[in-house]
DNA sequence: CTATTTGCAAGCAGGTAATG
DNA sequence: CATTACCTGCTTGCAAATAG
């Protein structure tokens, strides 16, 4: 994934959508550019202006979390800010700055910070452990809450920070909050494709019934949301569905154990579709070799689902071509209808 | 009509089997 | 053992379908 994802914060920030697979899109030149100051880029292509820069060391302790920061700041630990504190330390210095702005309907502190969670948690915890004078370096900004979320998305898209989920349910909070509901708007705002953000939304759209099935909302991921959605379609599946969730909820709080997503998935799946078919007794993902009536093999049928299924020609086996076209006949007769 | 959703295939990465 | 060929699943944008 990691890989994958530095190419994907390369395009982010070289303005490209970050689906983006034609290479006759990309834009010459900017990569390069990508390595240099990757932060104060991204800042500057999320605002669309390079204006006054305030950069200023300050107490962590005056600063506060944005409140529409998507970052859990509590589950911030030593472990996963070992590569900051080490390069804090090594430098002597911060190197990027924070960026944050200012607040003034609290007494108790000076700054929120929009984007730079981990720098502000690292600083704090040096000055706890044996370095009570570094101070936050923060690149102070006057940004709309709008404007505040594109940049901390930008930021967070880069680094892969968040899981599906949590983006998802951001990108539903902001959808209301800056766009008036307005997908299209927003699209285009943060620069992502309508259909890409679609399917975001809909991870967060789950019913609350639905997700009761899942003990580890967290490992829901995108690519699930399009086997999940279509199950709540007519309202008796969607009934027997959230059923079968509520039961899967109740299994997994009983026995410790979480069950892992795509088995849960298959077991809504099959809740939404009961006993099925009634003449067709293929029991499940073996192998069923077809013969000819001289018992010589003509194909073989590897597997069976929904999307279709996926079978081996045995020209070699001894059986006739006549015997074989009359099996794949039988086949497409059966499942084709 | 416009906005949103969805089916689909291209491109890619990572894994596994085949080859030397 | 090291390369190469092959396979599979995933993500994504496009465009067709559908909702509103």
């Amino acid at each position: 994934m990691s890989k994958k994802n530095a190419n994907f914060a390369a395009d982010l920030v070289a303005g490209i959508d970050p689906g983006a697979q034609a290479p006759a899109a990309r834009r010459p030149g900017i990569g390069a550019s990508v390595l240099a100051g990757r932060e104060s880029r991204l800042a500057e292509l999320a605002t669309g202006s390079v204006v006054s820069r305030t950069h200023e060391l300050v107490d962590p302790a005056r600063c506060r979390m944005w409140a529409g920061h998507n970052r859990e700041y509590a589950l911030l630990n030593e472990e996963r800010c070992a590569d900051l504190i080490e390069s804090i330390k090594a430098q002597g210095k911060q190197e990027m700055p924070a960026i944050v702005r200012r607040v003034k309907d609290d007494p108790a502190f000076d700054f929120e910070v929009i984007c730079g969670a981990r720098r502000h948690w690292t600083i704090s915890w040096l000055r706890a452990h044996n370095y009570p004078d570094f101070r936050f370096l923060v690149d102070i900004r006057s940004l709309t809450d709008e404007e505040a979320f594109r940049l901390a998305d930008l930021e967070n898209r880069a680094r892969d920070d968040l899981t599906d989920l949590e983006r998802a349910r951001d990108y539903l909070r902001a959808l209301d909050a800056y766009y008036e509901g307005r997908q299209k708007v927003m699209a285009e705002r943060i620069n992502v494709t309508e259909s890409w953000l679609s399917r975001y939304l809909d991870l967060a759209r789950l019913p609350a019934e639905l997700m009761a099935a899942f003990a580890l909302p967290q490992d829901l991921r995108i690519k699930h949301v399009t086997a999940i959605k279509p199950l709540l379609k007519p309202e008796d599946r969607r009934q027997r569905v959230f059923a079968e969730a509520g039961r899967l909820a109740q299994v997994q709080s009983d026995r410790a154990a979480p069950m892992p997503v795509p088995d849960i998935i298959r077991a809504l799946a099959l809740a939404a579709d009961p006993p099925k078919r009634s003449g067709s007794p293929k029991k499940s993902g073996k192998p069923e070799t077809i013969v000819s009536e001289g018992g010589k093999p003509l194909l073989k049928v590897e597997a069976v689902d929904r999307k279709g299924l996926k079978l081996t020609l045995l020209p070699h086996a001894g059986g006739t071509r006549a015997e074989a076209e009359a099996a794949l006949k039988a086949l497409l007769d059966q499942h084709w209808s």
